[in-house]
DNA sequence: TCTTAATTCAATCAACTGTTTGATTGAAAC
DNA sequence: GTTTCAATCAAACAGTTGATTGAATTAAGA
């Protein structure tokens, strides 16, 4: 009875591992049910059919992956919000710990975007990068036009999504043991951060004329 | 007799297509050959089989692409020199005019490698990625660690990747109309060296104990 | 014109694909 | 004890996959 859950979810799980690391088209549902000790039939049952299958598992990947809204006490140096923002995106990214395939399954879903990949973006993305908006706004000039800071933002993201994204170019760039240290949360964080915070600054220069208002630090 | 190049050429260029639009697994030999007006056999005839013609088209798409190894005159500025090479790496990645499946083919192979990734990275990528680190290590003060030299000049290309990787991401985040603005080479060019260069003066700044040099404009 | 080699062609191969079927199980519900 | 129903199973489905064959076609050289 409880059975459902049980080959349903260990389904998911084999799925998502196996559609993470050779796509959706290259995963035959017999290598599947095979590594989840289920029958073929099982999925037509489950879920219906291998792409409703798919789906699921990218659903479960971004539902289990938690994303928190942070609720800044006023009064919060923007500083520290970018501070605490990227460190948590890079925390998300990166981590290497527990359920790999789930990142790697969203990493591939954004890379090449499949049927789920917009709900993807707007209930995981978009939350983050509109947190992200807000504190770049604070660090710059209120008469920023919004491209701008949109861009602003784009150019701190890029930063993290590279350690998830590019790995295998970096690794082969500046070779495997090397990166391996970038991997490092707090190194990669401090400089993420450093830079950002110069580069935000910077562009803040542009677009305050006259009085010396916004910029960061 | 000269239909040898007539096909097998424009075998190169429906596969690729095909290829840069669908991935490996998903696109099939049949199509291609439909599309190219050639016979199933024509695969088989010129190139063995199906890998050795995506193989084929990889390393066509990179050949074509003008990879230029710039030669500065001495006493050029380090800033002129990342403008240059910035706004060179984007118009190569936001490029929609000519060729687009031959840069599409790349960015796939890079985000998900195969056999052909190695080769291209070595003789595509990392040539870039050299000049980019010398120039970055000529902005930022001579004591600091290659490690951190090498994460900064991630930080320069991660902004250039995101507008080619992530493409669709953005379009979903912030409007597809708004995005388009965003594929304007010069715009965006300056706002990432704007960006990068606040970001370098920021680290080089951590680096720089006692005497201030190095440090960007 | 005959020979030779290079291409192209339709037809077919075995293997594999996702999907479906109908029988079978086993534990609850009546 | 019978019925009910979710769940699993082996077996087969029809369709497609990449690959291969051998004959037909083409064009150039002697």
């Amino acid at each position: 009875m409880f059975e459902l859950e049980d080959t349903r979810q260990k389904l998911i799980d084999c799925a998502g591992q196996i559609f993470s690391a050779k796509g959706f088209e290259a995963t035959t549902v017999r290598e599947v049910c095979q590594a989840a000790g289920a029958n073929i039939a099982a999925i037509h049952y489950h879920f219906g059919d291998k792409e409703r299958l798919y789906i699921e598992c990218v659903k479960y990947a971004h539902c289990q992956q938690g994303m928190t809204l942070f609720d800044w006490p006023p009064g919060t140096l923007p500083q520290h919000k970018l501070t605490v923002l990227v460190t948590h995106m890079l925390t998300m990214m990166v981590a290497t710990d527990r359920p790999a395939w789930q990142i790697e399954l969203m990493v591939r879903e954004l890379a090449r975007p499949t049927v789920a990949c917009r709900a993807l973006v707007e209930e995981f993305i978009s939350p983050v990068f509109a947190q992200l908006l807000a504190i770049v706004s604070e660090l710059l000039p209120a008469e920023t036009p919004l491209l701008t800071r949109q861009q602003t933002a784009f150019s701190v993201v890029a930063q993290c999504l590279l350690y998830r994204y590019h790995r295998p170019i970096g690794q082969l760039l500046i070779g495997e043991e090397q990166f391996q240290q970038l991997l490092n949360v707090d190194t990669v964080a401090n400089q993420i951060i450093a830079f950002s915070l110069g580069g935000i600054r910077e562009c803040a220069r542009q677009y305050q004329s006259s009085a010396g208002e916004g910029a960061a630090s």
